[in-house]
DNA sequence: AAGTCGGGGAG
DNA sequence: CTCCCAGACTT
């Protein structure tokens, strides 16, 4: 078939709406923690939003909002934010992955700081200058903090816009085909309410299981005439994973003491922390340590398992070894590492695999 | 245009 | 298991 698309009618069109505001009206979300409130200053309740926004790029409602409350409530202000340390931030990101937005995150606090006066900036450009904030994150803050009309052409809203118009282009080049009617949408009335609107919308009625039977518009909508919902919008190309073997060593002295290792490199969990890996689970243990830091006393094999990234499948095979340590420090895989007491390694930002761990030694002891 | 970034919810 | 979520950034 072809890549068939519904020109934008402009009287199909604002049916469509109107029937969208009304659903909005009776069935959406109207109490998002992040909604402006009246207990807030105004560049406070402009700060949530831009918070939120970055914290719900690619990440649901539902996991979002715990660390929400914890955010405004460590950091009320983006100043606040600014003058933080990098591992404070990280720490109350972690578990929330995509490690690279809140560095942008926490870079973007300092940009408002310095060049805004600690105010979100209410224009366009000056939005999309802030780390972190690209088209759709900088649609959503100015439709919703300012209650002007900009496009939003998220994830929800594409899958919304396709089916309506039946359009069958792949990932790549629906987004451009989707702008004019994305546009059109927007500029029509109550634009703050629309953003929410057509979210939530393709959240709960046009969602991937889309509940025809409850959506207003199934006597109108293209894909359902065809029966083509699990065609459109057409699936993303599914991308070849890598499998990795991870050989993490929990290694632990008398005082119930733990060697971290904090990761450096520009990729994945960049500055969290880690238990330190082995080459492989075949090493020699005994070579790797200097006997006048510590002696060996005990290993053991702990159950692997599997951790899963975007494009990594992670198998971990982690090894426990107790140690008798005559030093504060260890040498260990030619780099010295403190021993770290559970009172400091807790404010660690840690990585997930390594969270999992310490659960585990933990349920043990 | 394609690849690189986590983690979790839902089916 | 699979799919995908209020995507941005790099190359």
């Amino acid at each position: 078939m072809n890549q068939f698309l519904a020109q934008p009618q402009g009287e199909t069109f604002e049916l469509f709406y109107a029937k969208l505001m009304q659903w909005f009206d009776d069935n959406g979300r109207h109490n998002l923690p992040w909604k402006p409130q009246t207990q807030y200053t105004e560049a406070q309740n402009i700060y949530h939003i831009w918070l939120s926004e970055i914290m719900l790029q690619q990440t649901q409602v539902v996991t979002v909002i715990p660390y929400f409350f914890n955010f405004i409530e460590k950091f009320p202000t983006a100043t606040d934010l600014a003058n933080a340390e990098q591992e404070e931030v990280l720490k109350a990101w972690e578990g929330l992955g995509y490690y690279a937005r809140a560095r942008n995150l926490h870079a973007g606090a300092k940009i408002i700081r310095d060049k805004f006066n600690g105010e979100i900036p209410l224009n366009y450009q000056d939005i999309q200058s802030i780390k972190g904030v690209g088209r759709t994150t900088a649609a959503a803050i100015i439709s919703q903090g300012f209650n002007r009309p900009f496009a939003i052409l998220d994830g929800n809203v594409k899958r919304v816009m396709a089916r309506i118009t039946g359009a069958m282009h792949p990932e790549k080049q629906l987004e451009k085909v989707l702008l004019p009617f994305a546009y059109l949408m927007s500029a029509q009335n109550r634009p703050d309410d629309y953003t929410q609107a057509i979210m939530d919308f393709g959240a709960t009625i046009c969602s991937k299981n889309p509940k025809c039977n409850q959506c207003f518009w199934q006597s109108h909508c293209i894909t359902y005439h065809y029966q083509k919902m699990d065609q459109i919008p057409a699936k993303k190309v599914k991308l070849i994973k890598k499998d990795i073997e991870l050989y993490p060593v929990i290694i632990q002295n008398q005082n119930g003491e733990l060697i971290f290792h904090q990761r450096t490199q520009e990729t994945i969990w960049h500055n969290l922390y880690e238990f330190p890996h082995l080459d492989s689970h075949l090493n020699e243990l005994e070579a790797l340590f200097n006997t006048d830091n510590a002696k060996l006393l005990s290993t053991q094999e702990l159950p692997s398992f599997k951790h899963v990234l975007t494009h990594i499948n992670y198998e971990i095979y982690p090894i426990i070894i107790q140690v008798e340590s005559y030093k504060d420090a260890l040498q260990f895989n030619d780099q010295i590492y403190p021993w770290v007491n559970a009172e400091t390694y807790t404010t660690y930002a840690k990585t997930k695999p390594t969270n999992d761990l310490l659960n585990i030694i933990h349920i043990q002891s």
